[in-house]
RNA sequence: GGGCGCUUAGCUCAGCUGGUUAGAGCGCUUCGUUUACACCGAAGAGGUCGGGGGUUCGAGUCCCUCAGCGCCCA
């Protein structure tokens, strides 16, 4: 057989692997029997159009993780994927192309040839992003692959709307949204931003019916022209008496009301306050109280209307600028002050939003919102990190009004039909030809589409069939985690809870694992306007797909956000190639046994157990730890196992082993199987190209050696569908011995490295090992191959004589002098002794107090009893030290 | 205004329900061509765990408080 290569290639593993695992059907549910327990999560539905950022790494990483643990514990894994049609952005993306390409605006070309646009650049576009997916090695079921407009989501979005429209819960409204002027559309709430902005706060007087004045201020004059009262604190002893009197808008001379109203704050500004109800959110709800009127004076281009009377047809800040000048010079301004102001700007693209007053529907979150509450109180529904459930909480209980219309083309239209002669409203699930009040067949669909939102809120349960009670639906149904970023937990997780309970009466999942946000390695937010986005193709063509994924899993906690460093992507990398070095050391070892070496009962050596009892430990706290989603942890331990303990010293004591032949070569090489193989499998989930590939390494080179050695229950076909690993046995003993031998090699080491001995030179040694004399003496040759003894001048015994003039280490019960002829510098020694035993007293005395002290009583007795073995360790070495310096 | 997170080695970060003399990677110093790996190995330097107070036999870990940085909501 071929012989393994130098170093790990991930550009010639990590597409083949894909295939083949794809090509096997491995990556669906039906890979295990039918009555296997299904483990589900629906994708977070990436933009269609998109580009692979690193937030998709991260929950790729995430939840491949998820579902190949699970799949490997034998659960019928299903990962769901598929894309969003991402409403705003691609419509963006579609209508900047016809720009550029056509020359045409959406306007001039039509509704109908920009959506037949729209599907052709989806249709372009739309397997990009899902071939990079593929990229990161996600284990999804893709013939399960599911699109927010496909036909069957479409279905489920318009039983959503009519079944939420017949119980009352969506409705129509004149209401103040936030509008967004250059994208001509309605947003939600959640996607407007506020971000702090210089600016200036003016006072003018506003002019009273009949003289007098009243002073006000605002941030934004061009509102005046809308305005339709004042309001004063009835409190406020400086302006009682204009209560109830008149104001007149200032140029426009109209009559206003003087209203009192307690959410006037006294102490801003001039204490009096313009309502705008209009354009502004909290002087609609006073004008809502007050029974006001709302003048809309401005356009949805946000330029002035007729309502501005001379303004009409002035940009907002055109105006602002008109408005104060001739306001100045009518003698009614006070002055101008700078003020931090805080700017509404759309989540896409940053414009500045105007609220605005339009006719839009509506979905009544409330009732829903209690339900979404119970979910997470009633535990049916965890959220890990659990400090969030007090976001979702503060969210839920305070929901408002969610807008769902957008004057876009590209998403699900609106359902709704009104009849041109009686004016009903038809509202069905297929589309209608007549009214179904009147019969009259002059009915106008809803011009508008529904906010993508609104589908993906269905989507754990549309991806499985909904509203059909399909086969998948009633096996994968609650899926089990939803993982995503905590910064769409309103946006899409509360939705989908709250969809979920109306429509399905069930929780969409019983988890929800929240991600940080990935920064670049300052901390930075990573923006294109910064130039400091890194892409993650780059990265994963540099240092391979799986030290990208093991960094973002690794590098940080649960819920928090994460820097991402590329030279901890460049030690993973190297991580890579360590495990698949250790497998060509296995693999090239084959040939120091024979199957006919193979023990009837075999006989484990000290380092065998020491080794299979860490593996053990190890299996055991990854279970915890992933069990308790504390994958990054999980990933840690298992990279310091099999690189700390598992390459760094079971490979170099197995090389002793296998020089022994026989039998003991042939058990060594089945622990050597067994540690690797267990590896293999718990860090698959994190980096599973080089797992499977160097896992494919030694499945081949062991069956090729015929050695009868194999896992229990023979050689899986593919390490993504292996048994995930059970602990065994653990030999407390039998590690701690070998413990203290590992400790009292790096001793000798940095003896020697201290006294300048050459690394090559075997040296002697004597060693003292009481109690433990046997076992020392059975590790003769490890000891002398590890600490670079001569095996000839090693002396071990219960007790020995210190020779002259030799280096004294001691550690505990057990003293090892090291014979440096000609090159031990006494007085060096001595200050050497004389400093390790003003430490042993130390430590001696701070152990003597904390005996002495109520710990003893008060700390429990297995706490206690270790410190008491501690201290007796402490004293013998004490003795000893003492004793050799004495003596020198 | 309310809430949350962070502050641990030069840098980037771990440290689970409180229990050895606080760890890793990178960087740094010294040494090493021992056929698994220089994408490596060995040895080493480096931290009063942001400040103060408290609970406890015992606090990086729990509580209070202050400061700085960041985020969310209003």
């Amino acid at each position: 057989m071929s012989e393994m290569p130098k170093a790990y290639d991930f550009k010639n593993t990590e597409d083949r692997l894909y295939q083949w695992w794809e090509e096997n059907g491995w990556f669906k549910p039906e890979a295990r029997p039918a009555d296997a327990k299904p483990f589900v999560i629906a994708i977070p539905p990436p933009n269609v159009t998109g580009a692979l950022h690193m937030g998709h790494v991260m929950f790729v990483a995430l939840e491949d993780l998820m579902i190949r643990r699970a799949r490997m514990q034998g659960r019928a894994a299903l990962w769901v994927p598929g894309t969003d049609h991402a409403g705003i952005a691609t419509q963006l993306q579609v209508e900047k192309m016809l720009l550029r390409t056509l020359e045409e605006t959406r306007e001039e070309i039509g509704r109908e040839r920009f959506l037949e646009h729209t599907w052709e650049w989806k249709e372009k576009h739309g397997s990009y992003i899902t071939g990079q997916l593929r990229r990161l090695g996600a284990s999804c079921d893709w013939d399960r692959e599911r699109f927010t407009l496909d036909e069957g989501l479409s279905r489920a979005v318009r039983e959503a709307f009519v079944r939420m429209y017949r119980m009352g819960l969506i409705y129509r409204a004149e209401y103040l949204v936030n509008w967004s002027p250059g994208l001509q559309t309605a947003v939600s709430d959640l996607e407007v931003e506020y971000s702090e902005e210089p600016g200036f706060l003016y006072y003018f007087n506003y002019p009273l019916q009949g003289g007098g004045q009243l002073p006000v201020a605002t941030t934004r004059p061009e509102t005046i022209l809308g305005d339709t009262a004042v309001a004063v604190h009835p409190h406020d002893p400086r302006y009682q008496e204009y209560i109830g009197k008149t104001a007149l808008v200032p140029m426009l001379n109209r009559e206003i009301p003087i209203i009192a109203d307690e959410y006037v704050d006294i102490e801003f500004g001039a204490g009096a306050l313009k309502i705008t109800p209009g354009h502004d959110p909290n002087d609609f709800e006073i004008g809502q109280k007050h029974g006001l009127l709302v003048i809309n004076v401005m356009n949805k281009d946000a330029t002035m209307s007729a309502a501005a009377g001379p303004y009409a047809g002035l940009d907002r800040f055109e105006c602002r600028q008109k408005l104060w000048a001739d306001m100045q010079a009518a003698g009614l301004t006070i002055k101008k002050e700078n003020y931090t102001l805080n700017v509404p700007r759309s989540q896409r693209g940053g414009e500045i939003i105007e609220p605005l007053v339009s006719r839009q529907w509506f979905v009544d979150a409330e009732p829903m919102a209690k339900m979404g509450l119970a979910a997470v109180h009633s535990g049916r529904i965890k959220i890990v990190p659990d400090r969030f459930v007090k976001v979702w909480d503060n969210w839920l209980q305070n929901i408002r009004p969610w807008c769902i219309s957008r004057q876009l083309w590209w998403g699900h239209r609106i359902p709704v039909w009104y009849c041109d002669d009686c004016g009903h409203e038809t509202v069905a699930r297929t589309d209608p030809t007549a009214c179904e009040a009147c019969g009259n067949v002059h009915i106008q669909q809803d011009p508008d589409v529904l906010d993508t939102w609104f589908s993906s809120g269905l989507w754990p349960f549309s991806t499985l069939g909904w509203p059909d009670n399909t086969p998948d639906l009633q096996r994968f149904y609650p899926t089990d985690v939803m993982e995503t970023g905590y910064d769409i937990l309103f946006f899409w997780v509360a939705r989908m809870v709250m969809s979920a309970a109306l429509f399905t009466n069930d929780i969409p999942f019983h988890t929800v694992y929240l991600h940080g946000l990935v920064r670049d390695g300052n901390g930075r937010k990573m923006s294109k306007s910064y130039g400091n986005v890194t892409d993650p193709l780059d990265v994963m063509a540099e240092y391979g797909t799986d030290a990208l994924r093991f960094t973002l899993l690794t590098g940080g906690t649960p819920g928090n956000d994460l820097n991402l460093s590329l030279d901890r992507v460049a030690s993973n990398r190297n991580f890579a190639n360590k495990i698949w070095n250790a497998a060509r050391f296995v693999t090239r070892s084959l040939d120091k046994a024979a199957k006919r070496d193979k023990p009837t009962q075999p006989v484990y050596s000290d380092a065998d157990k020491w080794i299979l009892t860490r593996l053990s430990q190890i299996i055991e706290t990854a279970d915890r730890l992933m069990d308790n989603y504390q994958f990054g942890e999980a990933g840690r331990q298992v990279y310091d196992f099999l690189w700390g303990d598992f390459a760094d010293w079971y490979v170099e004591l197995a090389k002793v082993q296998l020089g022994l032949g026989g039998a003991a070569a042939w058990t060594t090489l089945s622990v050597l199987r067994r540690v690797l193989d267990d590896s293999l499998r718990l860090l698959h989930p994190f980096i599973p190209f080089v797992t499977e590939e160097t896992w494919q390494q030694i499945k081949q080179a062991f069956t090729a050696a015929d050695l009868d050695i194999e896992p229990d229950g023979g050689w899986p076909e593919a390490l993504i569908i292996a048994d995930w690993p059970q602990a065994g046995a653990q030999d407390a003993e039998s590690a701690a011995d070998f413990e203290q031998l590992r400790e009292l090699v790096r001793r000798i080491r940095a003896a020697r490295a201290d006294n300048k001995v050459e690394p090559a030179k075997r040296i002697a040694a004597t060693l003292a090992a009481g109690e433990q004399a046997a076992f020392f003496a059975a590790q003769k040759p490890i000891l002398a191959f590890l600490a670079r003894l001569d095996e000839e001048q090693l002396a071990i015994g219960a007790t020995a004589i210190a020779p002259e003039q030799a280096i004294t280490l001691s550690l505990g019960q057990i003293a090892c002098y090291l014979p440096l002829a000609g090159m031990v510098d006494l007085t060096k020694e001595k200050e050497r002794l004389a400093k390790e035993l003003a430490n042993l007293e130390r430590q001696i005395k701070r152990i003597n107090d904390l005996l002495n002290s109520p710990f003893a009583q008060k700390a429990p007795p297995d706490v206690v009893q270790k410190e008491r073995d501690k201290l007796t360790r402490l004293q013998a070495s004490c003795t000893e030290v003492t004793e050799r310096l004495a003596a020198l």
